[in-house]
DNA sequence: TGTTACAGTTACTTTTAGTAATCAGCTGAC
DNA sequence: GTCAGCTGATTACTAAAAGTAACTGTAACA
């Protein structure tokens, strides 16, 4: 017996590639949450260190550079003494502010549902 | 000097905050993958297996054990021979929807710029 | 002269994930 | 009756990723 799909399972393929795809970029524990953080603000190097909990140097400077190679982040060096590098999201970066928002939204409600706080 | 903030900051980091708690969740390779293709239907653990691209069973049964202990998913054994088991998401899995298709939506048009195809 | 801040990097350890084999219960074929 | 195959996993072993802490080098500041 063929099953009989509830769905278009050409187009549920299609997402659940395009889902793929999206993390297939966005893989690892640091990326979003850095995103997030360079949402709002162009930051430095030490600023995100603060803004993104728990992070080391090592993972943020490895994370900022395959951001970068994925062009969703700029990085300038700015001359200042010492030297400070600003790290921005790129206009293909902001694209995915919606799907930083949607994980807010969701993070936010759940926050709730478990304290039971606002 | 102080900086003055370009965006009031208890609600940056009430966003950056928002989307770490929803990280710690969806955290890992393959959960959000699991529940993008938990979207549509209900799978069996073999079905998830094929549609979720790449993953192991050993993975797959421990993500799928997670994602319940976080009452995203239910896990049903039904009484067939051999036994088969349903994982489907629950009602709180499915607030997850708007979270998967903003990812789905960047995803496929990610896929776009990069193939330069639809 | 010593301390601090900047933006990283390096060597080493721990954790997590991937691979392939195996388990147990049952069916149907030979 | 026993062998292969399906179900949903689990186990031992290996490889990859992430975490930790120390360190680099430049320059301002005290």
């Amino acid at each position: 017996m063929i099953k009989e799909p509830k769905h278009d399972p050409k187009k549920c393929t299609q997402h659940i590639m395009a889902v793929h795809d999206a993390m297939y970029i966005l893989n690892g524990r640091w990326k979003i949450s850095i995103i997030a953080s360079l949402c709002f603000n162009t930051l430095r190097f030490t600023d995100l260190l603060r803004e993104v909990e728990g992070i080391s140097g090592k993972m943020l400077s490895r994370e900022l550079k395959n951001l970068e190679e994925n062009q969703l982040v700029t990085r300038t060096v700015l001359n200042t003494q010492p030297i400070t590098v600003e790290y921005q999201l790129t206009e293909y970066g902001h694209t995915l502010k919606e799907v930083i928002d949607s994980l807010a939204k969701w993070g936010y409600n759940h926050r709730k549902k478990i304290t039971g706080k606002e």
